[in-house]
DNA sequence: AGGGCCACTCGGGCGC
DNA sequence: TGCGCCCGAGTGGCCC
């Protein structure tokens, strides 16, 4: 389940397998996975002949900056990248494979077909949907407790479904609201318009600072997360709440709870979090 | 216009 | 044991 850190880790060790390299063809196995342009030819047609100069991230859509054009990939749940000499064995659950003038690929893997992927003309990519609706980046000057206390006061919604919301702010996802819920002291329906001044601005300390951490050791593998080159994250041992139902809670010792929240699987200790 | 709900997708876990 | 149902995940679209 990649999130913040995870894209973040997936960014930084793909752009050290494809920089530089000219796609000469593209396969596209499951065309549904292409949102943008309607027809995957076109999608084919305009990558043909472009080189992969650098590799962005926004939110948790990684961006890939071409000459003319940037690819705008979600992974959703479990898709991953990998780059591997074609001729490799190709597995069932590869959807698109770019192929390099190189004699490697780029191939994207999605057991669940859930990603996406969307091509816009260089400039055009923040201007329309995905990109165009997100909130600050966490680790960005836009973000602030000021802003947070703002976008906070304007809604009774609990707090669990805040944090996942994008246009707040990005990069959290199911695992890391969660914790920073935890490491804040906030139970997960509190109403977002309750939260006091003190309390908004240790929860925006917690957002920086889980997922700073998160990115230092790689992401959380707590599923099937590996980065571009196979490696599992390190961040799951640093989990408090998240996959811990009924154990003993880190700070108080009492058994950790699990809850639905919005319809999400949440943890949370109610010893802890009021 | 904010917010709630559903579709998308399928491996795996669980219940009968 | 085998079958089938449903959960989980993030986002966009639709509707009120």
């Amino acid at each position: 389940m990649p999130e913040l850190p995870e894209v973040e880790t997936i960014k930084r060790t793909l752009i050290q397998l494809v920089a530089g390299k000219v796609i000469e063809d593209v396969t596209v196995w499951w065309p549904k996975i292409i949102k943008k342009p309607d027809e995957v030819e076109q999608f084919i047609d305009a990558l043909k002949g472009q080189t992969i100069h650098d590799i962005g991230r926004r939110g948790k859509f990684l961006k890939f900056f071409l000459d003319d054009y940037v690819l705008v990939s979600h992974l959703r749940m479990e898709g991953r990248y990998s780059v591997v000499k074609s001729g490799e064995p190709i597995d069932k659950h590869t959807h698109v494979i770019f192929h390099f003038t190189d004699g490697t690929e780029l191939r994207y893997r999605d057991v669940r077909k859930f990603g996406t992927m969307h091509l816009f003309k260089k400039g055009e990519e923040e201007k329309e949907l995905p990109l165009s609706q997100l909130g600050p980046e966490p680790f960005s000057e836009q973000f602030t407790a000021g802003l947070l206390m703002e976008k906070l006061q304007k809604t009774n919604r609990k707090m669990k479904t805040v944090l996942l919301d994008q246009t707040v702010v990005v990069g959290l996802g199911n695992i890391y609201v969660d914790e920073v819920l935890f490491r804040s002291g906030i139970h997960p329906e509190r109403p977002a318009n309750s939260l006091k001044q003190e309390e908004v601005h240790v929860l925006y300390q917690e957002i920086i600072a889980t997922l700073e951490e998160a990115v230092e050791k790689g992401g959380s593998t707590v599923r099937s997360y590996v980065n571009s080159q196979g490696q599992t994250g390190m961040f799951q041992l640093e989990l408090f709440v998240y996959g811990h139902k009924g154990e003993p809670c880190k700070k108080c010792g009492q058994p950790l709870q699990k809850m639905v929240v919005g319809g999400r699987g949440t943890h949370y200790c109610s010893h802890c979090q009021k």
